[in-house]
DNA sequence: TCCTTCACATACCGTCGGTATGTGAGGGTA
DNA sequence: TACCCTCACATACCGACGGTATGTGAAGGA
């Protein structure tokens, strides 16, 4: 290569495959890609791909961590604007929405990535990147007495899933109103944690 | 053959295969399992599981729709049982939550459904088989005004996300108390939607 | 009895994910 | 600057998989 050291060309070459892969999976499917179109797209070959990672679920689950932390930086900044515990809750929450709104995003984050890691390293990278502020913002408001003293972690998986599901189902079926609708309802659903 | 007529025997191999699919999916996943394996465990050859499914996805999708009946049946059983609408919608969603708890049920309907199907399909045969109750419920609470009047779509959605995550994680990581403090919050959810 | 049909079994193919090995350009060392 | 080791790939190859094309023998009506 004419340009630049090792390690710069190194990352160059792991960063196509990354951007790549995650345009083809989140295009067409992790199971409808394969190998060979991706390493053709990033302009590489398969000795390549198999320097720099595992395998195909390998470079998913790099391409997965990549999407939740770009989703958990957004739901965390639209809730560090707000300075009241409860705003910045429905923030964070309007700000994942919005976020899931992206059909890559859903794809990749919400179709493949139970199927292909499995549902327990799924949820463990999930933890690490955007379910952990949620509870952290649940658990603020029971200490605040804002919301009535209860178990934690059952309301963040049926608040995360509810959105989840209605992430996917919005950008799939989406009338015009159904989003504000839809945020209108689970503030609702929010409102009935209050004391 | 030695026994019954052709009818007889082409319903049995195809229930075998159904059987032997959806075992071997529930266990380890629709990725995981080879064609070859599934129809040693049936005692048939390919060509038996080409005669009566398109493919190997055709057959994941007849098990799928097995599983999703069954499910649909248990809620519409337990809601059927009760005489008033409110009552109908939680023991419903009871129902629901204690079907999710069967790993084989998990995998095929929540994990593999999705990803395999895509998620359009998979949301039109979720519709078809338990989500149209959970509509059908909700909308009579809304005419008999036990609930606010409201858009009923985004409630189906935000309420069959949340019952869907919640059975999934209680599957796995269930602690003795989770179970019934999810119950609990989901029920908490609910009261918010009256008046 | 014959002959068609049907419910499979057998044999085969292209492609895929994965592996083993080759190779040539850095880049430190003397 | 000559040397040489390393590393970041490329090349060549493999077994297994999903899918297809074709063979076959029993069932069952005519």
């Amino acid at each position: 290569m004419t340009h630049g050291g090792r390690a710069l060309q190194r990352e160059r070459t792991r960063q196509a495959l990354l951007r790549e892969g995650r345009r083809l999976f989140a295009a067409r499917g992790y199971g409808a890609v394969g190998l060979s179109e991706i390493v053709r797209a990033a302009g590489v070959t398969k000795g390549a791909l198999y320097h720099h990672f595992e395998g195909k679920s390998d470079l998913f689950r790099a391409v997965l961590e990549q999407v939740q932390q770009e989703v958990a930086r957004a739901v965390a900044a639209a809730a560090d604007a707000q300075d009241d515990p409860w705003a910045r809750l429905v923030a964070g929450c309007r700000a994942f929405l919005a976020a899931g709104a992206d059909p890559e995003i859903q794809q990749i984050m919400l179709v493949d990535g139970p199927a292909v890691l499995g549902w327990s390293e799924w949820r463990a990278l999930d933890e690490a990147a955007s379910a952990r502020h949620l509870a952290e913002a649940l658990t603020a408001l029971v200490e605040a007495g804002v919301i009535a003293p209860q178990p934690v972690p059952p309301l963040v998986h049926l608040l995360s899933g509810a959105m989840n599901e209605a992430a996917l189902w919005l950008a799939g079926s989406a009338g015009p109103g159904d989003l504000a609708d839809t945020q209108a309802a689970l503030e609702r659903m929010l409102e009935a944690l209050r004391g």
